[in-house]
DNA sequence: TTCTTTACGGAGGGATTTCCTCCACTTCTA
DNA sequence: TAGAAGTGGAGGAAATCCCTCCGTAAAGAA
């Protein structure tokens, strides 16, 4: 593969990722080419079936969180709370509702959600979650009944965007609610 | 009009309302038909054109809100925190996102937002909403920086309907997120 | 620089989805 | 029960989306 080739590829996916969480999982392909500045014929090139993109998408995301989890969880034992509020601000700020979405694009065939195969690849992303939020409990950090799917759905929820019903106003609302539920995460039981 | 037409109607407006909600504002009009049980013939006598009915939708929101500020502040002075609570979980069981995907709706095409008549249609709402939270405000009830929109905006995101990443997890999440915005908008500034 | 190989862009045909009207039929109500 | 009011869904027009094909452009080796 050629050089260039690759960034261009690696570019697709990231653009990918916003345009899914931005307009949904069942936007027109065209519309994640022409946002990635590249022809329409290329992106098939990269990925064949729409599947496919998804597939990446949601790779690349799994490998994000687990890296947040990584670099927030250095400081999990000399500030557990400092490290959950760490952590929680960098999910905040990755487009997880590419990765939501792109799951439930399968909810819709698939019998078993479980065993398709978007949902293997982002287990390493639970598990990651889960046993930070299983070490953070063993500090009394965060309530004991937070898990990480949980999390996960939140922030996506929290974070996905959303016009505001008149012009200017509310712009501040996913902050407020971030606020909101990392206060709620640190309280009692 | 006849009798059996008029309960038709406000039966699809019912059905818009989750609709929008649950599918975005740009469903085919022909899912808002099938899920009121109706042909699409009568869906287009009674709403003309796609706004017609997302009028409608929003005209129908707008004085469930009224309603649910007049109901819960009966209780303002007696109870202020009580009402608040009160109110907010009125709210959320509300399908709000078809009100703000509505609005979003025209925020495309529309330069001036405010001035569209959508935004004026939802006015009233806002002004109760407001007026409130300026009197549990007095009560120092709850925060002083909150205003209607970000109530709104912030139920309207909580509630809206997202597919989890795998079956049967994280189906709590808007009542954790409910609980959480409590929470926070009775804390202090 | 030159040549070969790899990659690109976008037009466009086919399939699908959505819109919206038209009219034969059904249901109210006076 | 007659006439008015209302209904459903087929189906044509238009828009949208998918995906391939092929002439052109750019990268990298010699």
């Amino acid at each position: 593969m050629r050089a260039d080739a690759v960034r261009r590829r690696q570019n697709i996916i990231e653009h990918a990722k916003h345009v899914f969480a931005e307009r949904g999982g069942d936007v027109a392909l065209e519309a994640v080419a022409a946002a990635s500045g590249v022809g329409i014929a290329t992106l098939y090139r990269n990925f064949p079936s729409r599947e496919d993109l998804v597939r990446a998408v949601v790779q690349d995301t799994v490998e994000q969180i687990t890296g947040a989890v990584d670099e927030a969880g250095s400081a999990l034992d000399t500030d557990p709370s400092g490290a959950w509020k760490d952590l929680l601000s960098r999910l905040m700020s990755m487009k997880l509702g590419a990765l939501t979405d792109g799951l439930a694009l399968q909810a819709g065939s698939a019998r078993d959600l479980d065993s398709t195969p978007l949902a293997q690849v982002q287990q390493p992303a639970v598990d990651a979650l889960n046993s930070m939020l299983a070490e953070l409990n063993r500090h009394r950090a965060v309530r004991k009944d937070l898990t990480a799917l949980d999390v996960i759905v939140a922030v996506a929820t929290i974070t996905r965007p959303q016009v505001s019903p008149i012009r200017g106003a509310a712009p501040g609302v996913p902050e407020q609610l971030a606020e909101a539920y990392l206060l709620w995460s640190l309280g009692g039981s």
